[in-house]
RNA sequence: GGUCCGUUCGUCUAACGGUUAGGACUCAAGAUUUUCAUUCUUGCAAUAGGGGUUCGAUUCCCCUACGGACUACCA
């Protein structure tokens, strides 16, 4: 069977994104973008009880500054809500989809795969309870089906009585007996499970008039064409029930190809990543800023100055290798370079250091420019302005010494601003009785050369210092605390060359004054 | 409790059944440097445990331990 690629991501608006539904995303993209697929963004909202305003809104705009952009689903304003070119299998909002899914729902009934449960939620909670007691778990099962409330153990015409009358029935899949699934992961091989150990899980109810995870998904991946699901690991225990959806439809020759990917986790002690780790560690979980309803911010990376092509590069190797030793890579290259086969099974703890060296390699590489133009957005915040190619030679001169943008200023001040204070413990180390008179001798060379350029300062100045016998490391180190303030920043000679003649005169002289 | 998935340096990971078990991050030491950095070199550090199969096991099988997910009218 040879059918296009065509993958989804299919995130529940509850909340933000969390890096590892970025992770997943990510994935599926390149899964699809190598084959010349298309990637397809659906959101499951079938839980009107967990609906989070903002959150859609959030999932779009931090895929997008990820570099990921759906060729197909739901994006801004109301383009995917209608049947269009672009968007063939419209809506992709589940909420929308509503009529769609009942239909499906009994058609399982009808051919003997599901069946109606009228069940109280009170009375399943007091099954549980009891169970639990007892030391074990309920389960609605096989063995217990046939002396519960539902359309198994009554006649037809009491089930469409009770069917009209009552409003909060729900549709069962009817799991078989004592069968064993095999399934294929693209990541974990070959899989088994006997049916016995797997419950009757609800697929539509009646209150909301809403299919759950398990109808939603399998219905939706059909309809949509979905030809692989790249999705996390709690979806795998749920694995065999989707195979026996597909084989109930009589959809087994279309069924998707699926790989289950490992969690991400906390970089210090057990357990996934939370939020709450973010917090307590100090780095962000969420790819962008996220403020709750409730007023509570949570850090993102886009925030925190990580630049998008980084974040990506970090998740991508966070279960997932080359087999190269190139670390470094761009989307593109990603999606050259990506194969499922390749992911790694186990849970990868997340490391912020690592996060960190990412960014920083990016800080080196990046263009120019675009490290310019975002220093320059931070300087105007400081009310400061000044011709872009001298932002742009700021930049390369300090880039190297940053992992951030936002950490050129406290590395480049002085190319924007004099310095008004002198670092005295340094100071202490290098200034000497004579330095006030070198330092007027120094100036008085330093106004002769022309041009003004690093070459024409460098050596001379030190020849010069060598032929009047003075100590290296005192005289430039307080040069160097003339012109910056502190011991920091690249050669002194660059450093003159950048700001100026008349600028370096200048501050050398308040330097001996001060 | 049950079901399923997993386990190589502190962390991310590499290794057709045959390697001195490799790389990266972190850390440490040294070199370079007029400062802070950078850079370079070196070092520390791992196959969870026990049984098999095999001439040979990180690799295949089983058991144990540990970790994780799931066990909702949530996804």
């Amino acid at each position: 069977m040879n059918r296009k690629t065509r993958v989804r991501f299919a995130p529940s608006p509850t909340g933000p994104l969390h890096m590892g539904g970025v992770r997943t995303a990510l994935y599926n993209y390149l899964y699809a973008k190598q084959r010349g697929g298309d990637f397809i963004l659906r959101i499951e909202d079938t839980d009107s009880q967990r609906f989070v305003p903002g959150a859609e809104e959030y999932i779009i705009e931090a895929l997008a500054w990820c570099g990921i952009l759906p060729d197909e689903g739901v994006e801004r304003g109301k383009m995917a809500e209608q049947i269009s070119e672009r968007h063939p299998h419209a809506p992709y909002r589940q909420s929308q989809r509503r009529a769609i899914y009942r239909k499906y729902a009994e058609e399982l009934v009808n051919k003997g795969f599901a069946y109606y449960a009228f069940d109280t939620s009170e009375r399943l909670e007091s099954l549980r309870k009891d169970a639990e007691s007892g030391g074990g778990a309920f389960t609605y099962n096989y063995q217990v089906r046939s002396s519960l409330d539902n359309s198994l153990n009554m006649t037809k015409d009491e089930c469409e009585a009770r069917l009209l009358q009552e409003k909060h029935w729900v549709v069962r899949f009817k799991m078989p007996e004592n069968r064993v699934v095999k399934m294929t992961d693209m990541i974990r091989g070959e899989i088994e499970v006997n049916t016995n150990t797997l419950d009757d899980k609800v697929l539509w109810k009646v209150a909301d008039e809403l299919p759950t995870y398990h109808l939603a998904n399998v219905v939706d991946d059909h309809l949509m064409e979905i030809s692989d699901v790249i999705r996390g690991e709690e979806w795998l225990p749920s694995l065999p029930l989707h195979y026996l959806l597909y084989e109930a439809f009589g959809w087994e020759d279309t069924r998707p190809n699926f790989a289950h990917l490992s969690l991400l986790l906390k970089p210090d002690g057990k357990g996934k990543l939370s939020k709450r780790d973010g917090d307590r560690l100090g780095f962000p979980v969420f790819p962008l800023e996220w403020r709750s309803p409730e007023g509570d911010i949570s850090h993102g990376y886009r925030e925190d100055g990580y630049f998008p092509e980084a974040f990506i590069n970090m998740l991508a190797f966070l279960g997932w290798n080359p087999g190269t030793e190139q670390e470094i890579f761009s989307l593109e290259e990603l999606v050259n370079a990506f194969s499922i086969e390749r992911v790694i099974k186990s849970g990868a703890k997340f490391n912020p250091e690592k996060a960190k060296w990412f960014n920083q390699e990016y800080m080196r590489s990046r263009e120019i420019d675009k490290i310019a133009s975002e220093f320059a957005l931070i300087l105007s915040e400081k009310g400061i302005s000044r011709d872009f190619e001298y932002i742009k030679r700021v930049c390369s001169l300090v880039r190297e010494r940053a992992v951030f943008v936002k950490e050129l200023w406290d590395l480049a001040d002085y190319f924007f601003v004099a310095p008004t204070e002198y670092d005295q413990t340094v100071k202490a180390k290098f200034w000497q009785a004579e330095t006030p008179e070198i330092l007027n001798s120094v100036k008085e060379f330093l106004s002769r050369i022309e041009p003004f350029d690093k070459e024409s300062i460098e050596h001379p100045l030190s020849q010069y210092i060598k032929e009047n016998g003075w100590q290296m490391g005192s005289v430039m180190n307080s040069l160097r605390i003339c012109l910056v303030g502190a011991s920091k920043g690249p050669s002194v000679a660059d450093i003159m060359a950048l700001i100026g003649k008349e600028e370096s005169l200048k501050r050398v002289e308040r330097g001996i004054s001060a």
